[in-house]
DNA sequence: TGCTAGTCAATACC
DNA sequence: GGTATTGACTAGCA
């Protein structure tokens, strides 16, 4: 299904994208280009409920949120946010103007198909909407132009009956660039859909072209033998979609290679009804798609479900004699040296190639059986990934799937080969770093010509920095240097004319199909980049220009402010990166390399500033809002929007606020099991008051952010649990949490200097006590002011495997949590990952990163180098495992607790023994707790 | 099913 | 007006 989208997250925020009044024109016809893009030709809606597809429509930031969707609040905010931001209200008035012309266009060359004598008779399928839909659509439309623009002379209301003359349109304005723009589109789809479809691996292009016109019902029956012989020999053409009973849904969408581009659709229903919250651009959007896509009454909510599972013809018997003997593991190998180097997720493999589930395909990737011990059943999946193997271009069409990009531009890096295949072959993979530096090199140019470089709203485009970025197999100093590329103007990546559809401006198009996935090879082809000193620059590039973080991470990154914070402030080494979370770092340093970097940013800057002035000055009532954030166009767009929920901005999402009697309980919860199992969690859940899953989350989030506040900057494990001790005992933990209720409720009376005794419970068992000190200190206070002796810091620990920062000497002092535990000593490597959780997974690790290049890894026992910059020195733990005073455990004496529930402290707390002072801490401090 | 990585966005804090 | 923190969420993997 066709969605308009408005305007494109990364569109709209990508370094190529600011805007001046000047070129307002330019970036409508940027939008409409866009939406353009978006739309498919008439094959039918595409479901969204593939979660690639989601993922794809999310990741790029570019769906059109639908409005019922969870998301959709923030959505709808982020994508006036971002996008619609300034569009000065003229502008707006003028896209319903044009999409109205759209509209109008399009449906005159629907009836000229109709009655010129669409192949089967009558309209096409896509065409059968009723009129009435297009009155509602066109009258909407006009309510829209009426709300913004009151005394505006709008475009008349052309009569459906005109609908029907043919050269001209009644009230249309022409719109001859827009038109231009549209047939582009429409012929990029066109090519989409036909030779080289960028996303339907599954089927053949003329099935394809076949299936635009099927209904539901003849999508499902089973391809034709014919078909199946002439395709067969390429993975690909076994799979087959299998459409859910009762979906509605066009080809493209059978496959999920073929639904990544097109964000959520939006039905009519949910254009006219349900959007009124939106902003008028999302609401002109939401109507351009009910219009143009079909059917005209799609599903009104998409099946959450998948859209679809490949059915994969059964093997011939002639392949089972081609693939008599095959090895399992060495298929196995390959298959996931492939998935790893491009990045190709088990799930889309799993469903496009072999025909099974994510799961299944993690299985088999992981324990392969022999051949032998194979039935003919179990060994079909290792014929289909023999067959993917030697399918030289299967490949890449998965790559160009999964990245959304274009086979032909794939092909276009001069590495990907299209046909004939070069030694994309993957039985013999190019040497890694001959393809890799090529592959980098190409893509550098790529980016450096189309996303730094495109950016042409702030002006003349200038010659950037040498762009430095390691290519792998080479060391940082081997840094590749690419002469600058030189864009005179933006011209240069106006629209080539229509022989090459595919060949559209990045512009807009941008990070989402074009540049993004652009960048997300050279994420998956750098082997290495300083994150470090990356960030170093950006934030005092950032800092000395006073640009903010949002402004940069929304303009440049694409991300939120709290990312972007979080990005520079604790950057995480490159090769413990996915893909994914390279990404920001690849545009960074884009960014750096950018000569205009600071100049578009400041021009952004300063554009928004005006943009709120305007807003600000556009007269009383039109901005009743606190206005916190120049940035947020909400109220904007409420204000100018007066529909039934004018006024009512989406309801602000309430965050879960945690009291800190309940912070205490966790971390003390954490300290005693940082992997909870549900019944604790449910205990805790019911003892703090919230819901199972805000603990749950809890402790997610809380491993994850020890994992990142490792010492040295060095991400680490947290702390497993110990395995000698007890599982999460709900008595002891009341025990202990009064306790430390009531030396947070010392410290709030201002009694933080006075000694606090420590129960009996403390002094009998000093593993809670360890526990304690280390689940609920600061790791600065546990190693620096520990005068009892008792070593109350949680050193983090690590897993054993895997880890490329894994160094053993270093983990063999890293366990110092093992020493306060006598039981612990006994098996310490037990202890160090303990049979409970910790040692379920394998440390998380990009799964791309080639094997080899991990060997270079330094090997200094006591010197770790980190990413380049950071050096971590083993020394630290073994001075903190040194000075760690082992206490003998006692008995500990079991006594029921008050238990209140919810946490409240407790007043009745005993404790003869002496808490050192050193050990309370603020609250201030608490809040200020870094792990 | 449960985990991690990555991210958003509300909120706190400076 | 900026950055940091953090609860919540999604996607993907085992």
């Amino acid at each position: 299904m066709f969605n308009f989208i408005v305007g494109t997250k990364d569109g709209t925020v990508g370094p190529n994208f600011a805007r001046s009044d000047g070129e307002g024109d330019d970036r409508l016809a940027h939008i409409l280009t866009e939406a353009s893009h978006m739309m498919k030709t008439p094959t039918g809606p595409v479901t969204n409920d593939d979660s690639r597809s989601n993922e794809d429509s999310s990741s790029p930031r570019t769906q059109c949120p639908s409005p019922f969707s969870n998301k959709d609040s923030s959505q709808n905010r982020r994508l006036k946010k971002y996008e619609n931001d300034d569009i000065p209200q003229e502008k707006v008035v003028r896209i319903y103007q044009e999409e109205l012309a759209k509209i109008m266009t399009r449906r005159v060359e629907d009836m000229r198909h109709s009655r010129e004598g669409f192949p089967g008779g009558g309209m096409p399928p896509h065409m059968e909407r009723p009129p009435e839909d297009i009155r509602m659509a066109l009258e909407a439309y006009h309510r829209e132009l009426a709300k913004m623009q009151p005394g505006a002379n709008l475009p008349n209301l052309p009569n459906l009956p005109n609908l029907h003359g043919l050269p001209g349109v009644p009230g249309v304005p022409p719109f001859p660039n827009l038109l231009a723009l549209q047939q582009q589109a429409l012929q990029a789809n066109q090519h989409m859909n036909g030779a080289g479809a960028v996303q339907d691996l599954s089927l053949p292009k003329d099935k394809n072209a076949k299936m635009n016109g099927m209904t539901d019902s003849d999508k499902d029956k089973p391809m034709d033998a014919e078909e199946a012989i002439r395709h067969a020999g390429s993975a690909f053409s076994l799979v087959r979609p299998k459409l859910e009973p009762g979906q509605s849904t066009g080809s493209s969408a059978s496959s999920p290679l073929g639904n990544a581009i097109l964000p959520p659709a939006i039905t009519p229903s949910e254009d006219f009804g349900g959007s009124a919250a939106a902003s008028p651009l999302q609401r002109m959007a939401s109507i351009t798609n009910s219009l143009i896509s079909q059917p005209s009454n799609p599903p009104h909510h998409p099946p959450p479900q998948r859209s679809m599972k490949a059915v994969l013809p059964p093997i011939t018997q002639q392949q089972f004699d081609l693939f008599n003997n095959l090895n399992t593991e060495e298929i196995v190998r390959r298959v996931k040296e492939a998935l790893s180097q491009y990045s190709i997720s088990q799930r889309l493999f799993g469903e496009s190639v072999l025909g099974l589930s994510q799961g299944s395909v993690s299985d088999l990737l992981a324990r392969p059986k022999p051949w032998h011990m194979l039935t003919q059943k179990g060994r079909e999946p290792f014929i289909r990934m023999k067959m993917f193997l030697e399918d030289d271009n299967a490949v890449h069409k998965l790559v160009a799937s999964q990245y959304k990009i274009a086979p032909e531009k794939l092909m276009r890096t001069g590495n990907y080969s299209g046909a004939p295949p070069c030694p994309p072959n993957m039985n013999k993979p190019m040497p890694p770093t001959q393809k890799m530096i090529s592959d980098a090199t190409s893509l550098l140019s790529k980016m450096q010509q189309e996303q730094l470089l495109s950016s042409g709203h702030l002006g003349h485009l200038g010659q950037p920095a040498p762009l430095l970025l390691t290519p792998p197999g080479f060391p940082p100093h081997h840094a590749v240097t690419l002469p600058p590329q030189h864009h005179d103007n933006n011209k240069e990546r106006k629209p080539p004319p229509p022989p090459q559809p595919l060949h559209q401006p990045p512009v807009m198009r941008g990070m989402h199909q074009h540049i993004s996935p652009s960048v997300y090879e050279m994420a998956a082809l750098t082997q290495d980049l300083d994150t470090q000193t990356i960030t170093t620059k950006i934030k005092e590039a950032l800092l000395a220009n006073n640009i903010g973080q949002k402004i940069f991470g929304e303009a440049v990154l694409g991300l939120s402010q709290g990312s972007v914070s979080e990005l520079l402030s604790k950057p995480k080494p490159w090769h413990m990166l996915s893909i994914k979370g390279r990404e920001p770092f690849i545009r960074m340093q884009l960014w750096l390399s950018d000569a205009h970097n600071i100049d578009r940013l400041q021009a952004l800057k300063n554009e928004r500033r005006e943009a709120n002035k305007r807003r600000r000055s556009s007269g009383p009532g039109q901005d009743n809002s606190s206005d916190t954030s120049s940035n947020d166009t909400s109220e904007f767009y409420h204000s100018s929007s007066p529909g039934p929920t004018s006024g009512v901005p989406s309801a602000k999402k309430q965050r879960v606020l945690f009291s800190e009697e309940q912070k205490e309980a966790l971390r003390l919860a954490f300290a005693l099991d940082p992997y909870p199992n549900m019944p604790t969690i449910e205990f805790l859940a019911a003892e703090l008051g919230l819901s199972t899953r805000t603990i749950t989350n809890w402790f997610h989030n809380h491993r994850m952010r020890l994992k990142q506040q490792a010492p040295h900057g060095l991400p680490s494990e947290p702390p497993a649990r110990d395995q000698s001790s007890a599982p999460f005992d709900p008595v002891q933990f009341r025990l202990l949490l009064n306790q430390r209720l009531l030396e947070l409720h010392k410290e709030r009376m201002g009694l933080a200097g006075v000694p606090l005794p420590y129960p009996p419970y403390f002094a009998a068992n000093s593993n809670f006590a360890a526990l304690i000190g280390r689940g609920l200190l600061p790791p600065e206070e546990q190693t620096k002011d520990t005068p009892s002796g008792l070593d109350l810091s949680m050193p983090l620990k690590r897993e054993p495997d895997g880890d490329d920062f894994e160094d053993d000497d270093v983990e063999s002092n890293l366990g110092s949590e093992d020493s306060l535990d006598d039981d612990s000593k006994t098996e310490p490597k037990a202890a160090s990952t303990p049979a409970g959780r910790s040692n379920r997974r394998k440390p998380a690790a990009p799964q791309w990163v080639n094997p080899d290049w991990q060997d270079e890894k330094p090997r200094n026992p006591d010197e770790v180098i980190i990413n380049g910059v950071c050096v971590m020195r083993s020394d630290d733990f073994r001075r903190e495992a040194e000075e760690t005073v082992r206490v003998e455990p006692s008995p500990v004496p079991r006594e029921p607790s008050p238990s209140p529930s919810p946490v409240q402290p407790s007043p009745h707390t005993h404790s003869p023994e002496v808490l050192p002072e050193d050990k309370i801490k603020t609250e201030n401090e608490d809040d200020r707790w870094e792990y």
